[in-house]
DNA sequence: TAAAAAAATACAATCGATTGTATTTTGTTG
DNA sequence: CAACAAAATACAATCGATTGTATTTTTTTA
């Protein structure tokens, strides 16, 4: 198996793999000349730079670590992009992992990217992540972190880019309330969850805004699965008859009720109006179409890799924890009928 | 800053570092006593091991470079999720990167994963790639490469994991033929594209099978994407009156295809039945829901990910090139009947 | 209890590249 | 052309962990 070094291009050219070395880096301590022997050799015997022991000696890794519930998700695929982007223009690999909303699985990661010696980290954290300690393992680390949309509301040290979700489950309540409906409930995520809270925050300030009462009764948290908006279109159908708009904290769901109730016979959005979160391509396609709120899922990666790298770039010195907060918006289609 | 290393350690209880070392390792060399001492410390300055120094020691680095053209299809993501679980099974870091189609991102995608000497390589090569000079690299560097669905037709030293995508078009013609289909059209993706030459080829087999004729005037080429999908369906409408059913190569055209369809007051599958291909999440939303091939995406992503760590336990020793084909199976959905 | 065997620990080289400092080579100038 | 500056190259330490070998300590055995 070949396993070319820098002492072995200097072997062949008797000269010091130091020279090697800073040739290769293109430093201008060496001569024009030798510099194209070495380039020449280098190329001859199909050298490719060792990056472990490179980065072990620069204390570096040249590396992103990006953490996210799931990579399937279209949120989440369109916010890798934006990041990828970014990373792409500054010289750093990104490395993608998935927690798929286990704490247990995104404490593993987390103690890999951090023994691998990772630049940064951008995080998502799953819906089983409530307090940070592994987290701050990060920040011990003295590796920059940024959170993106689902973080943890007290961590400190850290940038961060939002969503404005409160302004997104307003939104979404206040367009339901403007198409005539007057019993709207919430089907949120796990109460924990700062995103989720501040949807369902959103919804009341809606309701009040529009001096609709805020009954807690009409508001219910699960994972927001599929099944879950199975079970919640059933709940619509058994103990919720007064309901007349549903708002949905994620279009998974929401398509998953709007299934079931359209199997069961009911109109949408005649019986009852269906709004979702998030804008998957599904949303589109589903019949009828599902009105949601979309999250620019490209630009929260892209300002949250900018944030990062900024931070990375900065060293030691103070971070920039500014805390980056973007307007989601609603997008109109037939499961909402305004009047 | 903290920068903890096995010598700090050392000092701190006054013995080797080399005996730290070992102790970290678990190694039978270190009395229990003294292990515990050093456990004990470890986790109290808050050690964590660098990985980069241990893996540049020891020659490996413990993970698996997955290279595919988007994490965000539904077929690839569940790759992806089948790759983790049988990585993670035997101890090994996934990282993903994606070529977003293009050759040129591809090769600098495979070019870092060299330098950052991953223990092997998972691929899924882009629309771009034909031949693969760029991964001949990855084979000279002694490093074990699995292709996985789209592969390089004549790559020597490889093993791959399949579809047998000419059984899959076979199973969906048949199936139109079963359900009474007489004139069936086929829309196929690029030519000089493996899969969608073999799904054709197994559309011609079924025809031949059963005494259809086929003629290559129903048959035609696109990248197969949703205009591609509204633009064949116009053609169905108009020059290709007399077809009873369409098979598309995948899921995505297939579904603009029937909203277009629909739209012109077709029934379908009465008027036109519709077959796609992949089995895409929204197959199952779209009405009629669309009957299509299912890839089983988990199973090729594990497969190939047991291929791959079998070839790297091997080390230097032959390698297992297997060839692995995988059945594609018939998901019988609304958009075709059978009588 | 002394010698031999076994266990525990220390020493030192190593992985491959980088980098501060020392030395040699080349070039410039009076 | 001697003297000095500048350029080019060599030397050697280093990053942090691992590992073969050497040494010390403990245990076993005769």
């Amino acid at each position: 198996m070949k396993k070319v070094t820098i002492h072995e291009i200097a072997r062949a050219l008797e000269i010091d793999s130091s020279t090697v070395s800073r040739a290769l880096n293109d430093s201008n301590r060496v001569k024009k000349i030798t510099k194209d022997r070495i380039l020449e050799k280098a190329k001859e015997l199909g050298y490719k730079r060792n990056m472990l022991a490179s980065n072990l000696r620069k204390n570096v890794s040249n590396t992103i670590g990006v953490v996210l519930p799931r990579v399937s998700r279209h949120f989440f695929s369109t916010a890798i992009a934006g990041i990828e982007n970014v990373a792409q223009q500054h010289g750093f690999n990104v490395i993608i992992s998935q927690s798929l909303e286990q704490l247990e699985k995104e404490e593993l990661i987390i103690n890999n990217l951090i023994t691998n010696r990772v630049d940064g980290i951008i995080i998502s954290v799953s819906m089983e992540t409530k307090k940070g300690e592994h987290l701050k393992n990060i920040i011990e680390s003295g590796i920059p972190l940024v959170f993106f949309d689902r973080h943890i509301k007290d961590f400190q040290n850290t940038g961060k880019v939002l969503i404005d979700d409160e302004l997104g489950g307003f939104l979404a309540t206040e367009h339901l309330i403007k198409c005539g409906c007057k019993k709207i409930a919430h089907f949120s995520g796990p109460q924990d969850i700062e995103v989720y809270r501040n949807r369902l925050s959103g919804y009341q300030k809606a309701l009040e805004k529009n001096s609709l009462i805020y009954d807690k009764n009409y508001t219910f948290s699960s994972r927001l699965m599929e099944t879950d908006g199975i079970a919640m279109a059933e709940k619509l159908l058994t103990e919720l008859k007064d309901v007349d708009a549903a708002f949905f904290a994620n279009d998974v769901s929401a398509i998953a009720a709007i299934k079931y109730l359209k199997k069961a016979g009911k109109n949408i959005p005649e019986d009852i109006a269906i709004i979702g979160f998030s804008n998957e391509p599904i949303s589109e396609i589903i019949e009828p179409s599902l009105t949601t709120i979309d999250q620019s899922g490209e630009e929260i990666g892209r300002l949250a890799c900018e944030l990062l790298i900024q931070n990375i770039k900065k060293g030691n010195k103070v971070l920039n924890n500014e805390t980056v907060i973007l307007n989601p918006t609603l997008i109109q289609r037939d499961s909402t009928k305004s009047n």
